[in-house]
DNA sequence: CCCAATAGTATCTTTTTGTATACTATAGCA
DNA sequence: TGCTATAGTATACAAAAAGATACTATTGGG
């Protein structure tokens, strides 16, 4: 290890996947690819419209996701990941595989408080 | 990639880095080594007292670091990073250097505004 | 006796996030 | 004519995170 704390540029990584959903909301996109907001919303249970817009937007915003809207009625939108974006993907497994060993360290440790 | 959305631990990992500061305390607790509380309040410059002791003691929660208080006035309290704790390294890491090319593709952005 | 130093707590306020619910526009269809 | 579908907005509210500020205990040193 040898970054800077000073020179630290970990939080413009992290600012990019906080925000409650923004993770499985691409893992999904980086999943199944092209998706429609419906169909976002749908793989999303719990996720309310509001939610799901504004972390779209953010996404956006940041060049993350592409937004492409049709104009038809009923609206059609939709969403896919950019190359740009997909260079997160090293970092969602390695969290996905820190996260899961970690997930097994706490059931380990709440064992041990019982016994 | 190959993470099924509904079985993510990216939050897991997340959560943990997750609050102002932590990257940063954790960075300082990588560098310089064991560092008392006091040593962190002045390294980490505009966190408070009560931000500090939070962030710490949620960190210490997790496994990340270890705390080590000497029953002496003034008081002296110590915190290391753990060898687990050191495992979120390559994170740090990749975000860092993710956050590092993210910064300079923003400014990149905001100069063809200008021009 | 009084002060500085350390590692905190305790309160209160502000800001940021997230939730719940209702509302909109409009083409196609029965 | 009224209903459905889609991708949102608007508004109000609740909860969580962060910030500001004041307070505490204790002891060695002057």
């Amino acid at each position: 290890m040898d970054i800077e704390p000073d020179l630290c540029r970990v939080e413009d990584a992290l600012g990019i996947l906080v925000g409650k959903w923004k993770p499985i909301i691409l893992l999904y996109l980086l999943k199944d690819g092209t998706q429609r907001f419906s169909e976002l919303k749908r793989s999303v249970p719990g996720i309310t419209q509001k939610m799901l817009t504004k972390q779209l937007r953010e996404l956006e915003e940041e060049d993350i996701i592409e937004r492409v809207v049709y104009p038809q009625v009923p609206p059609k939108v939709e969403y896919t990941i950019t190359e740009y974006g997909k260079s997160l993907s090293p970092i969602l497994e390695a969290m996905h595989e820190w996260g899961t060993k970690h997930t097994l360290h706490k059931r380990q440790k709440a064992n041990r408080k019982i016994l």
